[in-house]
DNA sequence: ACGGGTCGGGACCGTATCGTCCCGACGACT
DNA sequence: AGTCGTCGGGACGATACGGTCCCGACCCGT
């Protein structure tokens, strides 16, 4: 008595989009869990209901696989409306990197990341270009704005602010492992309309 | 006609400290090289110079290796003088910062490690006992000294303070993989002071 | 003099992983 | 109606790695 085999109709003769995003989103629950290095491929078709194949299928290689994936995340950059004052930007700015550093699976995967790319080329560059870019330049915005209120001097280091928005964030979070709340994000605020003004 | 072995004369009944320092050595290269999930213990033994054995005679894994071997790292830590003023102790601070995570071998190894505490709480312990708690004792002891000349409120949030200190220099440099100079130290400590004061 | 524990070296085992290949079933476009 | 490329599934190969074990050589303290 031959297996028998029950399987769900499947495919055409193009890529299915449902599948390539179940699959986006096993490999972004697999990377926050268990980190690039220990991400495996089985175990990302397992958990997206696929076969291998369809991975492959898709990226050349586990590496291309993340990357791609990882930058997708890039994509959803809102801008900063204008509250009107500096202190109140720069409030929305910090939300905006906590929703985005803060975030269950985006934290843990970029600090990961962060290790990763360490050894490869293309998972940096990645990282700064179409990660870190983007969000820098909605901070770029804020600054601009501040400038033309008058609520900050023109000639501040616009990079130097920019760094020491975000870091305070992700090192607390990620490096120091604490928890950051509301108050922490205003009396970052605080510190930083003290410095720049 | 046997094989001969040659090899130079060794061992007696304990453990030779000269081997511990040079395995030590090995996987601290190891692990700047190519990270914790890459470091393989056979590289570390041929790297040192030394069998697997003498490896697991010293730890009973890889993790415990690693771990110890990193925590060893945390011990250098000399006070920071009393410059006279908080801006100078401060630029201080940043000095010793940029010191340790400007380190050729320690800053990779750092980013690398955090991405891995991630899933591996001893490690994560060890990262926050012994590497960032005797560092942060350091620059708690600028703040108390700021605070007693009168240069800086007593009421400011200390943890806050020492969170922007060091969250710069690590973002610019294993973030964001831009130099930090000497400059930019200066620049960071005139916002500080401004911020603080 | 001797025994216990270390030395380098290497064989070995179990396991995990990436990536390839093949299969029968299937469906959209020509 | 046929063709082409996808579908899930699984077998397979090659490789790498952590950890264990054993060996003969060696030396220090007793």
């Amino acid at each position: 008595m031959p297996e028998i085999k029950r399987r769900t109709p499947t495919g055409a003769a193009v890529l299915r989009q449902d599948l390539t995003d179940s699959i986006v989103e096993a490999v972004l629950d697999e990377l926050a869990e268990k980190g690039y290095q220990s991400l495996s491929m089985d175990a990302v078709a397992r958990r997206a209901g696929v076969g291998k194949s369809a991975l492959y299928r898709r990226w050349p290689s586990k590496l291309e696989m993340t990357v791609s994936t990882f930058a997708e995340l890039g994509v959803p950059t809102a801008s900063i409306p204008d509250t009107g004052s500096f202190r109140g930007d720069l409030r929305a700015v910090l939300d905006a990197v906590l929703d985005w550093l803060g975030d269950p699976r985006i934290g843990p995967i970029f600090t990961d990341l962060l290790g990763v790319a360490r050894t490869n080329e293309s998972l940096a560059r990645g990282l700064t270009d179409d990660i870190a870019a983007p969000r820098r330049a909605l901070g770029m915005e804020v600054l601009d704005r501040a400038v033309a209120r008058g609520e900050v001097p023109p000639d501040i280091d616009r990079e130097l602010a920019l760094d020491v928005f975000a870091a305070p964030v992700f090192w607390r979070l990620h490096a120091r492992r604490e928890p950051v709340t509301p108050e922490y994000l205003d009396q970052v605020a605080d510190l930083m309309v003290k410095a720049f003004t």
